[in-house]
DNA sequence: ACTTTTTAATTGCAATTGCAATAACTAATT
DNA sequence: AATTAGTTATTGCAATTGCAATTAAAAAGT
């Protein structure tokens, strides 16, 4: 059996390849369709947040949010109470492409889950969504996994 | 419960950062380290198969491969039977990080499974192995997830 | 034997990415 | 109130990525 943190490597790259391929059409290329719905999910939401939410650098999170925003699909509202602030707010564009994105997702799960039970689909999410918190743990110590490498460095 | 693929999503990227952060000490950036891993499992694997294994672009994989063997880390053999074919081989420098490497791999099953029973660590194993054989099974049929997306498509 | 098709590796190109540094604004401290 | 520290968004930069097209070699078909 291989180690979990490949499969999710491969399976990320896969699903990224075709998004974005199947994606193309509408001009939503290089993932903008994640932001999108997370934005369609979470009206108001600011880049930094946004970006927290992703796992992206907030200045990737910015190039793809100005790319939307050119494209139509939000509008950045600044914030009355802080100006800094860069409330993105989905337009009617987007709300009409939301089923087919939700469609999408729903498509991937269908298909990569094609042989599961019931029981099986949603014991994968639970596991991977606290796999995915332990992750995020990392953040506020990064030193705790570089801890955990007990082999010898060989450094150069 | 989130989708899983948004799981996937969110920490493939995270454990990329992580692991490009880890291993530029040792020139090993940009994902290096997963070819390197491959390559020292199955020595004398071509590109093409290793770029199949890895779920990425042939010339993606041929760069990766051209920067690890400008930092000694393989060789490339032509294959006597197929002059086109270049068989990667490890080199002692590479055997000589493949602990570390592993180490890398251990840990993050470690930490990103720290709560789990080892029934669910292998549960996790086995149905994300199952999710990739599906995904990779898109490839020969890339139309069948299209349509899989049942909701209106709304062209521009 | 000759042509056509497939395979393996490669290159140019445009686009995205993360990192480091900066600007502008807000909050906290003295 | 004035200075310091922190937050939010941004820009320059170097590096990686996937796609499309190219070269070279092998395999298949005629």
């Amino acid at each position: 059996m291989q180690n979990a943190f490949r499969s999710i490597g491969l399976i990320a790259r896969a699903t990224s390849i075709m998004g974005n391929r199947l994606f193309t059409p509408k001009n939503l290329q290089a993932n903008q369709f994640l932001y999108l719905l997370r934005i369609l999910e979470n009206p108001g939401i600011t880049q930094a947040d946004l970006a927290t939410q992703l796992h992206v650098d907030p200045s990737t999170c910015l190039r793809a949010v100005r790319k939307l925003s050119a494209g139509g699909y939000l509008t950045r509202e600044a914030d009355p109470t802080n100006q800094r602030r860069k409330r993105l707010v989905p337009t009617a564009k987007a709300q009409a492409d939301a089923a087919q994105l939700h469609g999408y997702e729903q498509a991937l799960l269908t298909v990569g889950t094609q042989d599961f039970t019931p029981g099986e689909r949603l014991m994968l999410q639970e596991l991977l969504a606290r796999v995915a918190a332990n992750i995020e743990g990392l953040n506020d110590d990064p030193d705790r996994l570089m801890a955990t490498v007990k082999r010898a460095p060989h450094e150069n």
